[in-house]
RNA sequence: CGGGCUGUCGUAUACCGGUAGUACGCGUGCUUUGGGAGCACGUAGACUGGGUUCAAUUCCCAGCAGCCCGACCA
Protein backbone atom coordinates (compact mmCIF):
# COMPACT_ATOMS: atom_id res chain seq x y z
CA UNK A 1 0.00 0.00 0.00
CA UNK A 2 1.17 3.90 -0.47
CA UNK A 3 2.17 5.00 2.57
CA UNK A 4 0.46 8.71 1.81
CA UNK A 5 -2.55 6.79 2.11
CA UNK A 6 -2.21 5.01 5.26
CA UNK A 7 -3.73 7.19 8.18
CA UNK A 8 -1.54 6.52 11.02
CA UNK A 9 1.51 8.23 11.64
CA UNK A 10 4.85 8.13 14.04
CA UNK A 11 5.67 10.03 16.50
CA UNK A 12 9.18 10.90 17.76
CA UNK A 13 8.36 10.71 21.41
CA UNK A 14 7.11 7.71 23.61
CA UNK A 15 3.41 8.78 25.33
CA UNK A 16 4.39 9.53 28.79
CA UNK A 17 1.90 6.88 30.42
CA UNK A 18 3.51 3.94 28.58
CA UNK A 19 6.74 2.45 29.98
CA UNK A 20 6.79 -0.59 28.15
CA UNK A 21 9.22 -0.67 25.65
CA UNK A 22 6.44 -2.90 23.29
CA UNK A 23 3.74 -0.63 23.91
CA UNK A 24 5.82 2.47 23.36
CA UNK A 25 7.62 1.27 19.86
CA UNK A 26 4.19 -0.02 18.42
CA UNK A 27 2.01 2.92 19.54
CA UNK A 28 5.33 5.26 17.96
CA UNK A 29 5.22 3.51 14.84
CA UNK A 30 1.44 3.62 14.54
CA UNK A 31 0.47 0.14 15.33
CA UNK A 32 -1.76 0.23 18.17
CA UNK A 33 -3.83 3.24 19.90
CA UNK A 34 -4.04 2.68 23.24
CA UNK A 35 -7.83 3.45 24.57
CA UNK A 36 -7.20 2.82 28.45
CA UNK A 37 -5.72 0.91 30.44
CA UNK A 38 -5.54 -2.66 30.02
CA UNK A 39 -7.09 -1.74 26.33
CA UNK A 40 -5.23 -1.22 22.96
CA UNK A 41 -7.04 -0.53 19.36
CA UNK A 42 -5.16 -2.50 16.54
CA UNK A 43 -3.91 0.04 13.93
CA UNK A 44 -3.84 -1.37 10.25
CA UNK A 45 -0.57 -2.04 10.73
CA UNK A 46 -0.86 -3.72 13.89
CA UNK A 47 -3.70 -5.75 11.81
CA UNK A 48 -1.27 -7.11 9.37
CA UNK A 49 0.84 -7.91 12.30
CA UNK A 50 -1.84 -9.88 14.38
CA UNK A 51 -3.35 -11.24 11.00
CA UNK A 52 0.05 -12.58 10.54
CA UNK A 53 0.41 -14.50 13.91
CA UNK A 54 -3.15 -15.60 13.71
CA UNK A 55 -2.40 -17.62 10.10
CA UNK A 56 0.69 -19.08 11.84
CA UNK A 57 -1.33 -20.17 14.44
CA UNK A 58 -4.29 -21.37 12.42
CA UNK A 59 -2.15 -23.65 10.00
CA UNK A 60 -0.58 -25.23 13.29
CA UNK A 61 -3.39 -25.85 14.26
CA UNK A 62 -5.36 -26.90 11.56
CA UNK A 63 -2.22 -29.47 10.96
CA UNK A 64 -3.13 -31.27 14.05
CA UNK A 65 -6.69 -31.49 13.62
CA UNK A 66 -8.21 -28.44 15.49
CA UNK A 67 -11.60 -27.50 13.86
CA UNK A 68 -12.05 -23.81 14.28
CA UNK A 69 -15.14 -22.27 15.95
CA UNK A 70 -16.08 -18.67 16.93
CA UNK A 71 -18.09 -18.94 20.85
CA UNK A 72 -19.50 -15.95 22.20
CA UNK A 73 -18.30 -13.54 24.31
CA UNK A 74 -21.24 -13.18 26.05
CA UNK A 75 -21.62 -16.10 28.30
CA UNK A 76 -24.79 -17.66 30.06
CA UNK A 77 -24.12 -17.84 33.83
CA UNK A 78 -26.04 -21.19 33.97
CA UNK A 79 -23.25 -23.39 32.32
CA UNK A 80 -20.80 -21.54 34.62
CA UNK A 81 -22.46 -22.21 37.63
CA UNK A 82 -22.96 -25.74 36.84
CA UNK A 83 -19.28 -25.76 37.38
CA UNK A 84 -19.08 -23.76 40.49
CA UNK A 85 -17.35 -21.12 38.55
CA UNK A 86 -19.64 -18.41 38.09
CA UNK A 87 -19.10 -16.85 41.99
CA UNK A 88 -16.24 -14.10 42.28
CA UNK A 89 -13.82 -15.96 44.24
CA UNK A 90 -13.64 -18.96 41.65
CA UNK A 91 -12.64 -16.49 38.66
CA UNK A 92 -12.00 -13.38 40.01
CA UNK A 93 -11.37 -11.68 37.05
CA UNK A 94 -14.65 -11.93 35.74
CA UNK A 95 -16.10 -8.49 34.33
CA UNK A 96 -20.22 -9.16 34.85
CA UNK A 97 -23.03 -7.35 33.70
CA UNK A 98 -27.04 -7.14 33.34
CA UNK A 99 -29.35 -7.30 30.80
CA UNK A 100 -32.20 -4.96 29.92
CA UNK A 101 -34.30 -7.11 32.10
CA UNK A 102 -32.83 -7.45 34.99
CA UNK A 103 -30.39 -10.97 34.37
CA UNK A 104 -27.20 -11.15 35.13
CA UNK A 105 -24.47 -12.41 32.13
CA UNK A 106 -20.91 -12.54 32.20
CA UNK A 107 -18.44 -11.13 29.69
CA UNK A 108 -15.99 -14.53 28.61
CA UNK A 109 -12.64 -14.99 30.38
CA UNK A 110 -11.84 -18.38 29.13
CA UNK A 111 -14.27 -20.70 27.30
CA UNK A 112 -14.33 -24.40 28.98
CA UNK A 113 -17.64 -24.08 30.08
CA UNK A 114 -19.65 -23.07 26.80
CA UNK A 115 -17.82 -25.52 24.25
CA UNK A 116 -18.09 -28.54 26.71
CA UNK A 117 -21.75 -27.67 26.70
CA UNK A 118 -22.18 -27.40 23.04
CA UNK A 119 -20.19 -30.83 23.09
CA UNK A 120 -22.83 -32.01 24.59
CA UNK A 121 -25.57 -31.91 21.50
CA UNK A 122 -23.18 -33.48 19.34
CA UNK A 123 -20.72 -36.37 20.71
CA UNK A 124 -22.67 -39.12 22.19
CA UNK A 125 -19.99 -42.37 21.29
CA UNK A 126 -16.65 -43.54 20.83
CA UNK A 127 -16.80 -43.18 17.32
CA UNK A 128 -17.67 -39.09 17.82
CA UNK A 129 -14.52 -38.65 19.53
CA UNK A 130 -11.50 -37.66 19.38
CA UNK A 131 -12.65 -33.87 18.98
CA UNK A 132 -9.89 -31.10 18.74
CA UNK A 133 -12.18 -27.30 18.88
CA UNK A 134 -10.53 -24.15 19.17
CA UNK A 135 -10.90 -20.26 18.38
CA UNK A 136 -9.68 -16.91 18.07
CA UNK A 137 -11.69 -15.86 21.00
CA UNK A 138 -12.15 -11.70 22.41
CA UNK A 139 -11.43 -12.57 26.35
CA UNK A 140 -12.11 -10.40 29.13
CA UNK A 141 -10.46 -10.11 32.06
CA UNK A 142 -11.00 -7.71 35.03
CA UNK A 143 -7.37 -7.52 36.19
CA UNK A 144 -6.58 -5.57 39.09
CA UNK A 145 -3.72 -4.05 37.32
CA UNK A 146 -2.97 -3.85 33.92
CA UNK A 147 0.70 -3.35 33.14
CA UNK A 148 3.13 -4.36 30.92
CA UNK A 149 1.82 -2.27 27.83
CA UNK A 150 -0.11 -5.08 25.32
CA UNK A 151 1.40 -7.81 27.56
CA UNK A 152 -1.58 -7.40 30.04
CA UNK A 153 -4.56 -6.78 29.14
CA UNK A 154 -8.51 -6.63 30.39
CA UNK A 155 -9.45 -7.20 26.42
CA UNK A 156 -7.24 -9.31 24.20
CA UNK A 157 -7.97 -12.09 21.76
CA UNK A 158 -6.30 -14.98 22.94
CA UNK A 159 -6.22 -18.49 20.53
CA UNK A 160 -7.78 -21.38 23.25
CA UNK A 161 -8.11 -24.78 21.74
CA UNK A 162 -10.32 -27.12 23.91
CA UNK A 163 -9.54 -31.04 23.07
CA UNK A 164 -11.80 -33.39 23.76
CA UNK A 165 -10.37 -37.50 23.83
CA UNK A 166 -11.75 -40.73 25.08
CA UNK A 167 -9.01 -42.06 27.56
CA UNK A 168 -5.93 -40.75 29.34
CA UNK A 169 -3.76 -42.09 26.68
CA UNK A 170 -5.53 -40.62 24.04
CA UNK A 171 -5.19 -37.34 25.67
CA UNK A 172 -1.40 -37.69 26.30
CA UNK A 173 -1.03 -37.92 22.77
CA UNK A 174 -2.60 -35.35 21.82
CA UNK A 175 -1.07 -33.18 24.23
CA UNK A 176 2.42 -34.35 23.36
CA UNK A 177 1.38 -33.06 19.47
CA UNK A 178 0.00 -30.05 20.37
CA UNK A 179 3.42 -28.80 22.46
CA UNK A 180 4.81 -29.52 19.28
CA UNK A 181 2.88 -27.45 17.69
CA UNK A 182 3.69 -24.69 19.83
CA UNK A 183 7.04 -24.84 19.74
CA UNK A 184 6.49 -24.52 15.49
CA UNK A 185 4.46 -21.49 15.94
CA UNK A 186 6.80 -20.03 18.18
CA UNK A 187 9.23 -20.93 16.12
CA UNK A 188 7.58 -19.52 12.71
CA UNK A 189 6.89 -16.17 14.97
CA UNK A 190 10.92 -15.72 15.19
CA UNK A 191 11.05 -16.93 19.04
CA UNK A 192 11.81 -19.99 18.82
CA UNK A 193 15.74 -19.91 19.70
CA UNK A 194 14.46 -18.27 22.65
CA UNK A 195 11.58 -19.76 23.91
CA UNK A 196 11.20 -23.24 26.63
CA UNK A 197 8.66 -25.40 27.02
CA UNK A 198 8.33 -24.88 30.76
CA UNK A 199 7.50 -27.07 33.77
CA UNK A 200 4.73 -25.45 35.89
CA UNK A 201 1.89 -25.78 38.48
CA UNK A 202 -1.42 -26.91 37.10
CA UNK A 203 -3.64 -24.45 39.57
CA UNK A 204 -6.69 -26.02 40.46
CA UNK A 205 -7.31 -28.10 37.65
CA UNK A 206 -4.17 -30.58 37.73
CA UNK A 207 -0.39 -31.37 39.11
CA UNK A 208 1.08 -29.64 36.94
CA UNK A 209 1.05 -27.27 33.31
CA UNK A 210 3.54 -26.95 30.70
CA UNK A 211 3.88 -23.35 29.62
CA UNK A 212 6.02 -21.75 26.89
CA UNK A 213 8.46 -19.00 28.22
CA UNK A 214 10.24 -16.52 26.25
CA UNK A 215 13.57 -15.74 27.81
CA UNK A 216 13.39 -11.68 27.63
CA UNK A 217 14.72 -9.30 30.82
CA UNK A 218 11.20 -8.14 30.10
CA UNK A 219 9.59 -11.00 31.08
CA UNK A 220 7.08 -10.97 34.74
CA UNK A 221 8.27 -14.86 35.53
CA UNK A 222 11.35 -16.51 36.73
CA UNK A 223 12.08 -19.56 35.13
CA UNK A 224 14.80 -22.21 35.38
CA UNK A 225 16.26 -23.14 32.12
CA UNK A 226 18.09 -26.52 30.85
CA UNK A 227 19.68 -25.08 27.60
CA UNK A 228 20.73 -28.14 26.30
CA UNK A 229 17.45 -29.96 26.58
CA UNK A 230 15.45 -26.72 25.72
CA UNK A 231 13.17 -27.11 28.85
CA UNK A 232 12.52 -24.99 31.99
CA UNK A 233 10.67 -24.78 34.95
CA UNK A 234 8.93 -22.03 36.63
CA UNK A 235 9.95 -20.87 39.85
CA UNK A 236 6.23 -21.26 41.75
CA UNK A 237 7.11 -25.40 41.22
CA UNK A 238 11.13 -25.11 41.68
CA UNK A 239 11.82 -27.48 44.63
CA UNK A 240 13.92 -30.73 45.22
CA UNK A 241 10.95 -32.89 44.65
CA UNK A 242 9.96 -31.64 40.98
CA UNK A 243 13.23 -31.62 40.10
CA UNK A 244 13.94 -35.15 41.10
CA UNK A 245 10.73 -35.84 39.34
CA UNK A 246 12.18 -34.48 36.20
CA UNK A 247 15.61 -35.94 36.51
CA UNK A 248 17.35 -32.56 36.37
CA UNK A 249 19.42 -31.30 39.03
CA UNK A 250 20.07 -27.41 39.69
CA UNK A 251 23.68 -27.24 38.87
CA UNK A 252 22.84 -27.42 34.98
CA UNK A 253 19.60 -24.87 35.39
CA UNK A 254 20.10 -21.00 34.80
CA UNK A 255 17.83 -18.66 36.87
CA UNK A 256 15.65 -16.04 33.65
CA UNK A 257 13.17 -13.47 33.34
CA UNK A 258 10.89 -15.08 30.91
CA UNK A 259 7.84 -13.84 29.19
CA UNK A 260 4.67 -16.53 29.06
CA UNK A 261 3.25 -16.87 25.59
CA UNK A 262 1.23 -20.29 25.97
CA UNK A 263 -0.23 -22.61 28.65
CA UNK A 264 -1.07 -26.02 27.66
CA UNK A 265 -2.79 -27.62 30.79
CA UNK A 266 -4.83 -31.06 31.29
CA UNK A 267 -8.13 -30.69 32.43
CA UNK A 268 -8.89 -34.40 33.12
CA UNK A 269 -12.67 -34.82 33.81
CA UNK A 270 -12.95 -31.36 35.65
CA UNK A 271 -15.48 -30.09 33.17
CA UNK A 272 -16.96 -33.21 31.46
CA UNK A 273 -18.11 -33.95 34.91
CA UNK A 274 -19.48 -30.97 36.08
CA UNK A 275 -21.37 -30.49 32.83
CA UNK A 276 -22.27 -34.50 32.18
CA UNK A 277 -20.72 -34.69 28.83
CA UNK A 278 -20.34 -38.43 28.77
CA UNK A 279 -20.28 -40.62 25.62
CA UNK A 280 -20.84 -44.30 25.30
CA UNK A 281 -17.84 -46.57 25.15
CA UNK A 282 -17.87 -49.76 22.98
CA UNK A 283 -19.68 -51.76 25.86
CA UNK A 284 -22.44 -48.51 25.74
CA UNK A 285 -21.04 -47.42 29.41
CA UNK A 286 -21.01 -44.19 29.62
CA UNK A 287 -18.15 -42.44 30.22
CA UNK A 288 -16.24 -38.85 30.34
CA UNK A 289 -14.26 -37.89 28.19
CA UNK A 290 -10.42 -36.22 29.29
CA UNK A 291 -10.22 -32.59 28.11
CA UNK A 292 -7.31 -30.62 27.78
CA UNK A 293 -6.86 -26.58 27.13
CA UNK A 294 -4.19 -24.74 24.93
CA UNK A 295 -3.97 -21.27 25.12
CA UNK A 296 -1.84 -18.67 23.14
CA UNK A 297 -2.26 -14.90 22.71
CA UNK A 298 -1.41 -13.24 19.20
CA UNK A 299 -1.43 -9.70 20.97
CA UNK A 300 1.24 -10.84 23.57
CA UNK A 301 2.60 -12.55 21.66
CA UNK A 302 3.28 -9.65 19.41
CA UNK A 303 4.48 -8.18 22.11
CA UNK A 304 6.90 -10.28 23.14
CA UNK A 305 8.83 -10.13 19.46
CA UNK A 306 9.00 -6.18 19.72
CA UNK A 307 10.26 -6.67 23.28
CA UNK A 308 12.92 -9.19 21.62
CA UNK A 309 13.73 -7.90 18.52
CA UNK A 310 14.30 -4.06 18.07
CA UNK A 311 16.86 -1.27 18.66
CA UNK A 312 17.21 2.30 19.18
CA UNK A 313 15.83 3.36 15.88
CA UNK A 314 13.03 0.97 16.16
CA UNK A 315 11.34 -2.69 15.27
CA UNK A 316 12.87 -5.30 13.65
CA UNK A 317 10.00 -8.27 12.66
CA UNK A 318 10.77 -11.60 11.78
CA UNK A 319 9.82 -12.03 8.31
CA UNK A 320 6.50 -14.23 8.87
CA UNK A 321 4.96 -11.75 11.39
CA UNK A 322 5.93 -8.37 9.34
CA UNK A 323 3.03 -6.39 8.58
CA UNK A 324 4.67 -6.24 4.98
CA UNK A 325 7.90 -7.94 3.24
CA UNK A 326 8.95 -4.71 1.58
CA UNK A 327 9.45 -1.01 2.42
CA UNK A 328 9.99 0.54 -1.19
CA UNK A 329 11.40 4.09 -0.36
CA UNK A 330 11.66 6.97 -2.67
CA UNK A 331 13.85 9.73 -2.37
CA UNK A 332 12.60 12.11 -5.41
CA UNK A 333 14.63 15.43 -4.18
CA UNK A 334 11.80 16.85 -6.30
CA UNK A 335 12.60 14.55 -9.94
CA UNK A 336 9.45 13.38 -11.09
CA UNK A 337 11.24 10.64 -12.91
CA UNK A 338 12.12 8.89 -9.66
CA UNK A 339 8.83 8.80 -8.44
CA UNK A 340 7.95 7.02 -11.99
CA UNK A 341 10.40 4.90 -11.75
CA UNK A 342 9.63 4.26 -8.18
CA UNK A 343 6.16 4.30 -8.96
CA UNK A 344 6.93 1.03 -11.63
CA UNK A 345 8.80 -1.15 -9.05
CA UNK A 346 5.60 -0.56 -6.63
CA UNK A 347 3.55 -2.14 -9.49
CA UNK A 348 6.12 -4.42 -10.74
CA UNK A 349 6.72 -6.00 -6.56
CA UNK A 350 2.72 -5.99 -6.23
CA UNK A 351 2.27 -7.88 -9.69
CA UNK A 352 4.72 -10.24 -8.36
CA UNK A 353 2.67 -11.05 -5.22
CA UNK A 354 5.02 -9.18 -2.88
CA UNK A 355 3.53 -7.47 0.26
CA UNK A 356 5.21 -3.86 0.23
CA UNK A 357 4.46 -0.71 1.49
CA UNK A 358 5.38 2.36 -0.66
CA UNK A 359 6.97 5.28 1.05
CA UNK A 360 5.61 7.57 -1.79
CA UNK A 361 5.26 10.82 0.51
CA UNK A 362 6.86 14.12 -0.35
CA UNK A 363 9.01 14.43 2.95
CA UNK A 364 12.36 14.45 3.16
CA UNK A 365 15.05 11.46 3.05
CA UNK A 366 16.23 11.38 6.42
CA UNK A 367 12.71 11.30 7.75
CA UNK A 368 11.47 8.52 5.55
CA UNK A 369 14.49 6.23 6.46
CA UNK A 370 13.47 6.78 10.33
CA UNK A 371 9.61 5.88 9.83
CA UNK A 372 11.43 3.04 8.29
CA UNK A 373 13.46 2.18 10.94
CA UNK A 374 11.05 2.70 13.24
CA UNK A 375 8.59 0.78 11.46
CA UNK A 376 11.06 -2.66 11.34
CA UNK A 377 10.04 -3.60 7.61
CA UNK A 378 12.41 -6.58 7.23
CA UNK A 379 13.29 -5.43 3.55
CA UNK A 380 14.16 -2.20 2.55
CA UNK A 381 14.67 -0.95 -1.11
CA UNK A 382 15.63 2.88 -2.09
CA UNK A 383 14.93 4.39 -5.83
CA UNK A 384 16.92 7.27 -5.94
CA UNK A 385 19.07 9.51 -8.51
CA UNK A 386 22.07 7.34 -6.92
CA UNK A 387 20.57 3.96 -7.46
CA UNK A 388 19.22 4.90 -10.87
CA UNK A 389 22.35 6.31 -11.95
CA UNK A 390 24.04 3.05 -10.58
CA UNK A 391 21.60 0.74 -12.85
CA UNK A 392 19.66 -0.50 -9.40
CA UNK A 393 17.80 -0.72 -6.14
CA UNK A 394 19.71 -0.01 -2.92
CA UNK A 395 18.63 -3.38 -0.71
CA UNK A 396 19.00 -3.47 3.12
CA UNK A 397 18.10 -5.49 5.45
CA UNK A 398 16.47 -4.17 8.78
CA UNK A 399 18.10 -6.74 10.98
CA UNK A 400 22.05 -6.24 10.04
CA UNK A 401 21.60 -2.96 8.49
CA UNK A 402 23.94 -3.45 5.12
CA UNK A 403 22.95 -2.19 2.25
CA UNK A 404 23.88 -3.82 -1.48
CA UNK A 405 23.03 -2.37 -5.14
CA UNK A 406 20.67 -5.19 -7.18
CA UNK A 407 20.18 -4.65 -10.44
CA UNK A 408 16.43 -3.81 -11.13
CA UNK A 409 16.17 -6.84 -13.63
CA UNK A 410 17.05 -9.28 -10.79
CA UNK A 411 14.93 -7.93 -7.59
CA UNK A 412 12.22 -9.94 -8.06
CA UNK A 413 14.19 -13.36 -7.11
CA UNK A 414 16.41 -11.69 -4.67
CA UNK A 415 13.53 -11.12 -2.81
CA UNK A 416 11.33 -14.28 -3.49
CA UNK A 417 14.56 -16.20 -2.73
C1' C B 1 -6.60 -4.96 46.79
C1' G B 2 -2.37 -2.26 49.95
C1' G B 3 1.43 1.59 49.15
C1' G B 4 3.52 5.69 46.19
C1' C B 5 3.52 9.29 42.25
C1' U B 6 1.19 12.20 38.33
C1' G B 7 -2.88 14.97 35.46
C1' U B 8 -0.85 21.91 31.13
C1' C B 9 -2.17 22.52 23.04
C1' G B 10 -2.47 16.28 18.99
C1' U B 11 2.72 14.71 21.38
C1' A B 12 6.77 15.92 24.83
C1' U B 13 7.62 19.60 28.32
C1' A B 14 8.45 24.83 31.21
C1' C B 15 6.87 28.51 34.48
C1' C B 16 3.45 30.68 37.69
C1' G B 17 -1.69 32.99 43.38
C1' G B 18 -2.59 38.20 38.73
C1' U B 19 -1.91 38.22 30.04
C1' A B 20 0.30 30.16 30.22
C1' G B 21 6.03 29.77 27.32
C1' U B 22 9.08 26.29 24.32
C1' A B 23 9.95 22.09 20.91
C1' C B 24 7.74 18.60 17.65
C1' G B 25 3.24 18.13 14.85
C1' C B 26 -0.40 20.61 11.75
C1' G B 27 -1.49 25.00 7.92
C1' U B 28 0.55 28.88 4.31
C1' G B 29 4.89 30.83 1.70
C1' C B 30 10.06 30.84 0.24
C1' U B 31 14.62 28.13 0.46
C1' U B 32 16.30 23.08 0.97
C1' U B 33 16.34 17.68 -0.69
C1' G B 34 20.35 10.30 1.14
C1' G B 35 19.44 10.04 7.94
C1' G B 36 13.68 13.16 11.69
C1' A B 37 16.06 20.69 7.36
C1' G B 38 16.02 26.53 7.70
C1' C B 39 13.35 31.16 7.93
C1' A B 40 8.63 33.78 8.41
C1' C B 41 3.60 33.88 9.66
C1' G B 42 -0.36 31.04 11.57
C1' U B 43 -3.08 26.92 14.47
C1' A B 44 -4.00 24.70 19.17
C1' G B 45 -3.84 23.75 25.88
C1' A B 46 -4.53 23.96 32.42
C1' C B 47 -9.12 16.32 33.85
C1' U B 48 -14.02 17.23 36.64
C1' G B 49 -16.54 19.27 40.91
C1' G B 50 -16.25 21.80 45.43
C1' G B 51 -13.38 24.99 48.95
C1' U B 52 -9.83 29.10 50.37
C1' U B 53 -8.84 34.01 48.05
C1' C B 54 -10.15 40.45 45.50
C1' A B 55 -8.10 36.81 42.07
C1' A B 56 -6.82 29.49 41.39
C1' U B 57 -3.96 26.19 35.98
C1' U B 58 -1.11 27.14 40.58
C1' C B 59 -3.04 26.12 47.46
C1' C B 60 -6.72 22.51 50.01
C1' C B 61 -10.56 18.49 49.62
C1' A B 62 -13.26 14.96 46.78
C1' G B 63 -14.10 12.44 42.32
C1' C B 64 -12.25 10.57 37.76
C1' A B 65 -8.07 9.03 34.94
C1' G B 66 -2.97 7.33 34.19
C1' C B 67 1.74 5.27 35.76
C1' C B 68 5.04 2.68 39.26
C1' C B 69 6.09 -1.03 43.49
C1' G B 70 3.79 -5.09 45.88
C1' A B 71 -0.14 -8.71 46.04
C1' C B 72 -2.92 -11.30 42.30
C1' C B 73 -2.68 -13.71 37.46
C1' A B 74 -6.93 -21.12 34.11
Amino acid sequence: MRQSELFTKTRKEAPKDEVAKNAQLLIRAGYIHKEMAGAYALLPLGLRVIKNIERIIREEMNAIGGQEVSLTALQNPEVWKKSGRWADDAIDVWFKTVLKDGGEIGLGATHEEPLTAIMKEHVYSYKDLPKYVYQFQTKFRNELRAKSGIMRTREFVMKDLYSFSRNEEEFRTFYETCAEAYLKIFQRAGIGEHTFRTFASGGSFSKYSDEFQTICAAGEDTVYVHKEKRIAVNKEVYTDAVLADLGLSKSDLEEVKAIEVGNIFPLGTRFSEALNLTYADEKGAHVYPVMGCYGVGPARLMGTIVEMFSDKKGIVWPKEVAPFAVHLVSITGGNADITTEAGRLYELLHESGIEVLYDDRDIRAGEKFADADLIGIPTRLVVSEKTIAAGGVELTERAQGSSTLVPESEIIEVLQK
